[in-house]
DNA sequence: GGCTATTGTATATCATTCGTATAATTTCAA
DNA sequence: TTGAAATTATACGAATGATATACAATAGCC
């Protein structure tokens, strides 16, 4: 697909980038902020790189830098790509683990996740292992006497395991930065490490917070992480006034995409809709994938 | 690598240290603190040195210095610290981490952290770099606004790196079980990490649980373990009704020994005494040596 | 107790910033 | 040819910022 000389006119710059046309012609006139080529009669024709440059503009204005200093902040950024998966002699395997567990040996829950991944890539064993294996122990887990401190020792291995993958497996990307957290009340980090450790895989740079994080915390961490997306993880039922009142205003607060995932994102995607944030559901690598091309897509002004 | 030139106007700054825009002015007619760039027509341009700047002097202020002194103390602090003269690499190593973490920075973190493992041993890069930084950064976050999101970023970045060298770091060793896990309420789990890496590298097998374990989940954990003993770190001080009654009738609950580690084994030595248990200090090798001692000996019943 | 210095906050007034609106004219495409 | 859309220019207004002055709470001091 040749795109050679893209001729774009500024109605469909501003629907690439969500800022109205009047702005487009006020921000070039005032700061001289992009010069688009003229047709002989005035008519103004915009590429894809003043898309691009829109873009890197609007990344600083959400970091709170007025658009009058833009101009003189203007730095660098970068995009980036994506991975697929799936098969199944899993079941054993489970079992194996559910018992070690069982018997906190973490010897042998070491040696089955290791086994599996030396014949699996990571994204299949998360997939077909982890996932369905923290299903089964959530259901074992309901009030028993002892869950709880097999839910800590599980969940303190995991994070390790996959902490260690996180910092050490994956090669410092160049991608985009994303913000991930869970939401206010999760105290379940699984979910938000299996989508750290998948988004690094595809390129992208999680910035991890892990449990229950307030939401103004987020916005002031997304301001001076300098992410360009937020992803908030929430299995069990968040707090009534998570989802409209706190998500929403989160969305406003700052202005780079706002994702959801797991159990939440499933049982109340409109109403994570209404807020103005993205629905993920609970399966990492399509969560990763809709990332990627929100990201790589025009970016709709909210308000 | 550095941040871009940001110019920020006086209201970001002021959501970014959650200071007032009056009291960021009064300051600066004041005292002089804090001398901005100007627009031509007088507005305040900030940057992000100047929020490191706002941070300092928070952490000032929060320790009762009075705003009219800080400057005088920023003044009398600066040349000690960036004078080095090669003295004391690890204030240098401590600032990197510190600022990096103020921009949720993994990368630089982590390079700071592994450059100084290539140079020191892990323990003495324990007890200079991190177990500074921690009290350093529990300093800086007294109620500043993003102080949750930076602590938690900070706290899944280290027990990401502690636990990988606990799973990787170390061969499966053949000693004793120790069940480790915090005191009901604790939260914080750098203590018994640092713990139960040292205790892993003393050739014992910890089991680890992490933050906030209730007391009958470790009496079944315990026989579903087999652990040969258990430890309780705690570091804030715990519910009235710990030290009194869940910690004895953990004690009576178990017959393998019971230590408590952390700020607490200090302040609370006698009642840990009285309660059957062993207090152990905040020293992480000390705690190790003296439970491989207990260990060794025959097992005393207390009380 | 009364006095005073310190310090965060409030108010009044004026200027600046910046998105949006309007108007008059021109250009484009069906 | 005709209506939608772009152009320039000017203007409006809400939010924000600057300065100066004032006020209130607190702490130390005689």
């Amino acid at each position: 697909m040749p795109a050679p000389a893209e001729r774009l006119p500024i109605r469909t710059l501003s629907s690439l980038t969500g800022v109205s046309p009047l702005t487009l012609r006020a921000w070039e006139r005032r700061y001289g902020l992009i010069q688009p080529l003229r047709t002989p009669k005035g008519h103004r024709l915009y590429t894809h790189q003043h898309v691009e440059l829109i873009r890197r503009v609007l990344a600083l204005t959400g970091r709170g830098v007025p658009i009058g200093q833009v101009r003189a902040a203007l730095e660098s950024a970068e995009p980036a790509t994506d991975a697929p998966g799936g098969a199944d002699p899993w079941t054993g395997r489970m079992d194996r683990m559910a018992a070690a567990i069982a018997r906190f040996d973490e010897r042998e829950l070491d040696h089955v996740y290791e086994a599996a991944l030396a014949v699996h890539a990571v994204e299949h064993v998360t997939q077909r292992l982890l996932l369905p294996l923290l299903e089964r122990l959530g259901a074992r887990w309901q009030g028993l006497p002892g869950a709880i401190a097999e839910e800590h020792f599980f969940a303190t291995y995991l994070r390790s395991k996959l902490g260690a993958r996180l910092v050490h497996g994956v090669p410092h990307a160049e991608g985009a930065r994303v913000l991930a957290a869970c939401a206010p009340g999760e105290h379940h980090e699984f979910g938000l490490l299996l989508f750290a450790l998948e988004a690094a895989a595809a390129r992208l740079r999680p910035v991890l917070l892990g449990a229950d994080v307030p939401v103004d915390e987020l916005v002031a961490a997304q301001r001076r992480a300098t992410c360009d997306a937020i992803v908030v993880s929430s299995s069990v039922d968040p707090a009534p006034g998570f989802l409209h009142r706190e998500l929403p205003q989160l969305v406003r607060g700052c202005c780079v995409p706002v994702f959801v995932g797991g159990a939440t994102a499933i049982r109340h995607r409109a109403a994570i809709g209404a807020a103005g944030a993205v629905a993920l559901g609970t399966d990492v690598g399509d969560g990763v994938r809709l990332i990627h091309a929100r990201l790589a897509r025009p970016q709709t002004r909210k308000r």
